[in-house]
RNA sequence: UGGGGUGUCGCCAAGCGGUAAGGCACGGGUCUUUGGAACCCGCACUCGGAGGUUCGAAUCCUCCCACCCCAGCCA
């Protein structure tokens, strides 16, 4: 056992036992003190340093093929990949997919590494394309023709579909399977001059035609796509598929642990006979349970049908599960990375619920937001006693949980606007906010009394609250010892800047929307009410200076966030995040349900 | 009715023959100038099912059931 794994073995017996002295009663662990799950890849690599097997080594690889956005499925990839590498102080390498040129642009490898970049991890220098290997991969390819491992062959791609025959019956052998290696190495050559048109012939393994798996039917090496590459041009016709690309990439690389997911696992087998007809250096291929995400889809095909049949408004739509979209929404690389940590990794296929990674998001936007004062659905309210003209400056925390974040001034006078849901004429059993006659406190402010209500006199609306307030209880006590039951946030009118505000929900109404059960196309389990645009909202003035990438907590509403792409500084656009854990809407859900 | 996987609390997930961790959610409480946060308490006599081995089984064996993946010249 080398050194290293030395101090591991100890430092996992040590954390084990920490836990387990915890279970008996000693219950010190808090959140920040949160330790990952174990999970059967970390005790793989962990087995293998011990053995030796890649002489201590890890180097895991993210290779993603760009052909479209990433999302928070990768986001678990990336995690999973980058940390293991980190955790046992070896590499991740960065390799674009790109064996097929058809679908491939560098438009998505420009977003792929932007949000890898974002999610917070670095590959250094180690970025890698398959296409760097594609004389490599052809010169491989020539050396399994020469050992009768190959052969060119011209059935088209609906004879090679019926002759690979199905799950049940064996298939059978091509007429060109036989072809002579002189014969076979021409016609590859041949192809890749492009004599040939598209189609006309595929260079395939030689394998077992009657194999219970499939991919071991001869599986195809090489296509013939006369296309254009984003990085290789013109120069190849003929072009690798994955699993012929992928485990000598793997190889070429000195890569020790290739991590995928479970749809992989069928292929293992010839990711291995590869390698081993090859007799190159050989990864060890493990796969694992890709994420999924309740309320919502991740699958490429479908988000691109949410773009573009305009259900969104793009791939970075703040609806969208791609991490462009959650960026944009306001979501924290910090609280993604810790979301993937915690959810585990395994075999086992599971629905991950949406609400913990919300969960995720508020511990940590929770520690970091600075905190301000935001009306969403304004209702004036007149201090009838408050003098005309007058402003108060009023002192508040910026955030109650970083005493470093220091306090702000903030204008109080005789006009404000409060929150519509703030104020009930008749107020329910459980609801402590403001009514006709009732005194609260006004965030950092005044206690105020209801004294009156100005309706419109067509619609009966509520259009004005007129209340006083006690300059007694400036700050928000009083001196008398009085209590209110609730306290609210407020803006002052003559000092607010108006915003629009963007309330997000859920994209889907179903919790798994991308089952298929029964043939229900997915897009029927849209949300309807996934958007809702709230305009004008008044905001405390502090906000105009507000900086995108910020996370802010409008108090009581939620979390929010600049809106990187359409806010401009003379008409500001918040996106709301997250809203806040909300006991009284639940009490008012619950009411319903009951 | 071929092959490969997976089944532990509503959700995620430890556990690897010694008598069911943890987190989310949920319920109750303390505190509170955010009905936020924080803190405390509760929440699987049972591990897809049925047999078997064993002093002892979620862990080993047998059979059964359910779900997922594979018949691209996609990755």
């Amino acid at each position: 056992m080398s050194p290293r794994c030395k101090v591991m073995d100890t430092l996992l017996k040590l954390s084990r036992a920490y836990i387990i002295q915890n279970r008996k009663g000693f219950r010190q662990m808090t959140k920040t003190e949160f330790t990952p799950p174990p999970n059967f890849i970390r005790n793989i690599v962990l087995d293998d340093m011990k053995s030796g097997r890649f002489g201590g080594r890890v180097l895991t690889r993210f290779p993603p093929e760009p052909n479209g956005y990433l999302h928070i499925g990768h986001a678990k990839s990336i995690c999973l990949n980058f940390g293991l590498a980190a955790e046992f102080g070896g590499l991740c390498n960065f390799r674009f997919d790109d064996t097929n040129p058809s679908k491939e642009d560098v438009e998505y490898v420009e977003s792929i590494m932007a949000d890898v970049r974002w999610l917070g991890f670095d590959w250094g220098d180690r970025l890698y394309y398959a296409s760097d290997y594609f004389n490599r991969l052809y010169q491989w390819a020539v050396q399994l023709i020469k050992a009768g491992k190959a052969y060119v062959d011209h059935l088209s791609a609906d004879e090679i579909r019926e002759y690979r025959g199905t799950l049940t019956a064996p298939g059978k052998e091509s007429p060109y399977r036989n072809r002579t290696v002189a014969e076979n190495l021409e016609l590859f050559e041949r192809m890749r001059a492009g004599e040939f048109v598209d189609g006309a012939c595929v260079l395939r393994a030689r394998i077992d035609m009657a194999s219970p798996n499939l991919n071991l039917r001869d599986p195809v090496l090489y296509r013939i796509k006369k296309e254009s590459h984003h990085r290789t041009g013109d120069r190849w016709c003929i072009y690798p598929m994955y699993d012929y690309a992928h485990g000598q990439s793997d190889s070429i690389e000195g890569i020790t642990h290739s991590i995928c997911t479970m749809e992989y696992e069928d292929h293992r087998p010839l990711y291995d006979w590869f390698l081993d007809e090859l007799g190159i250096y050989h990864p060890r291929q493990i796969e694992f349970a890709r994420l999924n995400l309740s309320y919502t889809v991740l699958s490429k095909r479908k988000l691109l049908k949410l773009v573009e049949e305009g259900y969104v408004a793009g791939w970075d739509d703040p609806r969208m599960p791609t991490l462009a979209g959650i960026r944009r929404r306001g979501y924290t690389p910090e609280a993604i990375r810790n979301f993937c940590e915690r959810i585990g990794v395994g075999k086992a296929e599971g629905l991950v619920d949406v609400q913990f990674l919300e969960y995720c998001l508020r511990e940590d936007l929770n520690r970091r937001a600075l905190r301000v004062m935001g009306v969403l659905r304004p209702l004036r309210v007149v201090l009838e006693n408050f003098p005309e003209g007058q402003v108060e400056e009023l002192e508040a925390v910026n955030n109650p949980e970083d005493p470093a974040a220091g306090t702000r001034k903030i204008p109080f006078s005789r006009v404000l606007y409060l929150e519509r849901d703030d104020f009930m004429e008749q107020p329910l059993p459980k609801f402590y906010r403001l009514a006709p006659g009732r005194e609260v406190r006004l965030r950092y402010a005044f206690f105020i009394k209801c004294v009156g209500v100005v309706k419109d006199s067509t619609t009966g609306e509520v259009i004005e609250l007129r209340c006083t307030y006690d300059p007694a209880t400036r700050g928000g006590g009083a001196p008398d010892g009085r209590q209110v039951k609730a306290t609210l946030h407020w803006v002052s009118a003559d000092h607010a800047v108006e915003a629009e505000v963007r309330l997000y929900d859920r994209l889907f109404t179903k919790a798994n929307p991308g089952e298929d059960k029964d043939g229900q196309d997915f897009r029927a389990f849209l949300n309807p009410k996934s958007l809702e645009v709230l305009k004008p909202c008044y905001l405390e003035p502090s906000l105009a200076q507000a900086l995108p990438g910020t996370p802010y907590q409008f108090e009581r509403m939620g979390y929010f966030c600049l809106d990187a792409k359409d806010s401009r500084p003379a008409a500001l656009v918040f996106n709301r995040t997250a809203t806040l854990r909300d006991a009284w809407a639940k009490s008012l859900n619950a009411g319903k349900k009951g």
